[in-house]
RNA sequence: GGGGGCGUAGCUCAGAUUGGUUAGAGCGCAUGCCUGUCACGCAUGAGGUCGCGGGUUCGAUCCCCGUCGUCCCCGCCA
């Protein structure tokens, strides 16, 4: 596309141009005055291009180009000429030609930029300050094209599939269970709040029920929680939901979606992917988003401890815990201090306690816990362990959620630590038949794994009333190299069976009316059967292009304290502003 | 809300085992020299509230306390 500055992109030209004619704009990136002769590689977004400045060849170009200094915008016009022989550069994917301009124009000067673009070492408060310097570098660059490249492919996906996108509100009613809201002063109402939306999940909801049948939108989700490497305030989901559907055509569209989103990275898998339970999930890994490129699987000995002597063990047994180990390879040798750590680490992890059993190299067995056991138990245990000189089994036990909360970090400490995780895999998976409810001892009530909507396992039904613990659910979560993707759920769209869900929850009727009555009363009005999921599109992309944080995949992130470094948001409102929101503050904003 | 790391030149860092007279390096920047560089080279130079406040001390970049900034983790959050 030829533009009034421009005709051609730097990479656009090749050795096919030589002797015509090009108009290039773009950054002054690197400037190489070797006295008497000038190099500048022109940047654009394309790439580099280097142009010559030789005073014989033309005076007045040579003088315009002794002005320039880095980072000046320029525009440059002249011959494509093919560098000599001996002068080409072999890194640069315009290295053998080049261009003596016949003009050249200063668009723009710059001032000297505060870090050096390229320099991976500068620190990331610095590049964030400068965002849009930092997006002038390579890798912000890349990131951000692999990030349109995969939006794209998901568009094109959905949209050969018949789906509509269609955007929902941000500025919504708060909603009262889930994550902390940002809220928003109505000017208009006095005293009351928008919020902005954790997600769009109602209103997707309720275009299944405005018969869009196949929604898709790229959504711009809020939520006030502190911050992580992979966790936002304002982040960014593929939010999808469909009409007549169960669980099996939702996991069949995202495993086409997600094949198209990584071939836009370069990377070729195949669906479909594997399913496993949570429960199985559990038991093997110890986490409802298992990382399967290693081994280190979690086994159950709770019947030997059972019939031990190790009364710490059988009273949390009785109890109605459980007690797992991990096998750890080649550790044997750890000193006591070693030890001290993995044990302080378990503790840090949320244990009360770890036991052990060291297979040493030179065939004796230690364990402070074999005194405990007769010889039939330490030989079931290293039989289920299938231990070897050098191995370290260690024990958990406690509760089951406990149990598995800290064996399964140990696996994936132990994996990262001894190196055992194949870091070139693609691994993808599905985590299917969640629980319906967990017990919340903080609020001592059942309390939803997904949300209230959410479809009981069809079996599981007329458990609801008499076991909520072990109803399962019809969600699914994708997992990919031990990270949760996305999740979603079949939900419930027969008015009767979603009285029961709010029932099981303890949920009052005014409670119901209250909280979601715009919703129960859409479903009165003939509800297809509809499920959906959603996708964490950074994290995705963030996955795909390596980066530590989402941060790298995000033009303009907040920093690890919901700031925004570049324009200091969020800032102080004007006393004139909270007036007109009929706001007073507790405190006054502290002033840096 | 809690735990930990870091904070010295524009940037990235060093600054000792023990507190001491003039706080260094590389990159960047400026000036000069240099006609085929592409990490150009060479020379010269400028650039510091050692985050901030307090304390200990004859003396603090260094030790102590507080505070601010930033990153990571737990809690929180799908």
């Amino acid at each position: 596309m030829e533009l009034a500055y421009k005709k051609q992109n730097c990479t656009q030209l090749s050795e096919e141009y030589i002797g015509k004619e090009a108009v290039l704009a773009g950054w002054a990136a690197t400037i190489r005055d070797l006295g008497g002769i000038i190099f500048v590689e022109v940047r654009d977004r394309s790439g580099l291009f280097q142009v010559v400045a030789d005073p014989k060849i033309n005076p007045q170009v040579y003088e315009t180009f002794q002005k320039l200094k880095s980072e000046y915008v320029i525009q440059v016009k002249g011959k494509v000429s093919k560098r000599p022989d001996d002068t080409i550069n072999e890194k640069l994917l315009t290295g053998s030609i080049e261009m003596y301009p016949d003009e050249i124009k200063i668009l723009s000067s710059s001032k000297t930029l505060p870090f050096v673009l390229e320099d991976e070492t500068v620190s990331e408060d610095i590049r964030l300050k400068y965002r849009y310097l930092d997006l002038r570098c390579e890798r912000m660059l890349n990131n951000l094209t692999l990030r349109h490249k995969i939006v794209t492919s998901v568009r094109n996906y959905l949209n050969s599939l018949d789906f509509l996108e269609v955007e929902t509100p941000i500025l919504i009613k708060t909603t009262p269970e889930g994550a902390r809201d940002y809220l928003v002063p109505s000017r208009v109402h006095d005293g009351k709040f928008y919020a902005l939306p954790q997600s769009p999940q109602v209103f997707k909801q309720l275009l299944m029920v405005g018969g869009i049948e196949k929604y898709y939108q790229i959504a711009k989700c809020f939520r006030d929680e502190d911050l992580r490497a992979d966790r936002q305030p304002e982040f960014t989901q593929i939010d999808i939901e469909m009409s007549f559907v169960e669980q099996d055509d939702i996991i069949k569209m995202t495993e086409g979606l997600v094949k198209e989103a990584f071939k836009a990275a370069g990377v070729e898998i195949q669906p479909p992917f594997k399913r496993i339970s949570w429960q199985e999930a559990m038991d093997r890994f110890g986490s409802d988003k298992p990382d399967t490129r290693f081994g280190l699987e979690l086994f159950d000995v709770t019947d030997i401890m059972e019939n031990s002597t190790f009364e710490a063990f059988k009273g949390v047994i009785s109890k109605g815990g459980t007690v797992r180990a991990i096998k750890i390879p080649n550790i044997a040798h750890y000193s006591r201090k070693d030890m001290d750590d993995v044990r302080n680490l378990a503790i840090k992890f949320g244990a009360k306690g770890l036991a052990w059993v060291t297979y040493m190299q030179d065939g004796t067995v230690k364990s402070p816990v074999f005194k405990f056991l007769n010889e039939e138990q330490i030989e079931e245990i290293q039989k289920r362990a299938q231990a070897e000189k050098g191995d370290i089994v260690f024990f958990v036990a406690d509760m089951p959620k406990v149990v598995y909360d800290v064996l399964g970090r140990f696996r994936l400490y132990f994996g990262e630590k001894l190196n055992l995780i194949d870091k070139s895999k693609h691994d993808l998976l599905w985590v299917v038949d969640f629980p319906l409810f967990e017990y919340s001892a903080e609020d001592d009530r059942f309390v939803s794994v997904h949300h209230p909507f959410t479809m009981p396992a069809y079996e599981d039904l007329d458990k609801l009333e008499t076991d909520k613990g072990h109803v399962k659910s019809i969600a699914y979560d994708i997992v990919y190299n031990g990270c949760e993707l996305g999740g979603g759920s079949i939900r419930i769209h027969d008015a009767a069976i979603q009285q029961r869900a709010f029932k099981a929850l303890g949920l009052t009727e005014e409670d119901i009316k209250e909280k979601f009555e715009f919703l129960v009363q859409a479903f009165e009005y003939g509800t297809p059967p509809h499920g959906g999921l959603a996708i964490g599109l950074d994290r995705l992309v963030a996955l795909l292009t390596r980066s530590e944080s989402i941060r790298d995949v995000i033009a303009f992130p907040k920093n690890s304290q919901a700031k925004d470094l570049m324009s200091d948001a969020p800032g102080v409102a004007s006393e004139q502003q909270l007036r007109e929101l009929h706001l007073r503050l507790r405190n006054q904003p502290k002033v840096n």
